[in-house]
DNA sequence: CACTTATTTAGAACCATTATAAACTGGTTG
DNA sequence: CAACCAGTTTATAATGGTTCTAAATAAGTG
């Protein structure tokens, strides 16, 4: 199976409840955001199973915590998570709650100039906010 | 007084307990990020009062819907506010959860060239995350 | 003062997320 | 095969930040 290593590279066995949770995940055309609702929400529609909130939250929180899933930092009261874990960057559409990706050659290069002694930088992400 | 225009500006009332939280929000030398727990434990300290949560949630939001104050996103399970309201960016250090400024010399002039047709930017916001 | 409207407050409600603990699974071993 | 066992799933409870509510209080007006 395809999901078999991102599974156990997590510290996961591939069960059927997490390899479903893969099919939903990884098996697209396109990455996409969700919050961990929608993302419930897409497993009933598209497997006829019902897998549990708390095995959901488990996946993801595994995925992301070895990287196959990244995090997006936004004001909301729920969780974004990104499928597309390159280095890349966000619209945020205010009215639509909607996220589109900014690729980082859309976005010119960032060069932080300011260092902060015994840190390193892991990141960089930059938020562009939307308004009609 | 000093901050009655602030106050009158959110469509607020100059009371007592309002009063008191411009005094711990913005009689500062510097300005500085906060949660709403932390800028209450702030009050506490400060003034010798306890104002309700209710009302420090309340003038914040108010404040932050004028632009007295800005929200800074970043993924947390606490909301968190900042009383400088020039556009700048942030380091997010990881590890001590802390938030440092980042001037907009410090960070390179950010250009996005991608445009969504019927939307304006209202904010350009990077977000550097720290580690050890 | 009498009257009206805004504000404050304690506590309840809300809800995303996390923790718990009992039932289940599938492999391993005697 | 049966007993065992560690990992997993699940329903449900607990947690905690935020928002709501409704009663008490304060402030503004004539
Ligand atoms: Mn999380
Ligand atoms: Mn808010
Ligand atoms: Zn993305
Ligand atoms: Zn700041």
């Amino acid at each position: 199976m395809k999901y078999i290593d991102k599974l156990r590279n997590s510290g996961l066995r591939p069960t059927k409840q997490r390899l479903q949770i893969c099919e939903v995940l990884f098996n697209n055309e396109k990455t996409f955001h969700f919050t961990i609702n929608e993302l419930e929400q897409k497993i009933k529609d598209r497997i006829d199973t019902k897998i549990s909130l708390a095995t959901v939250y488990n996946t993801v929180h595994a995925f992301e915590k070895k990287g196959y899933l990244k995090q997006i930092p936004i004001n909301s009261n729920q969780t974004y998570f990104d499928t597309n874990v390159t280095d890349h960057h966000h619209f945020y559409d205010l009215k639509d709650q909607k996220l589109i990706d900014l690729e980082n050659s859309d976005v010119g290069p960032i060069n932080i100039k300011k260092k902060i002694s015994g840190k390193r930088i892991k990141s960089v992400e930059v938020l562009v906010k939307l308004e009609d």
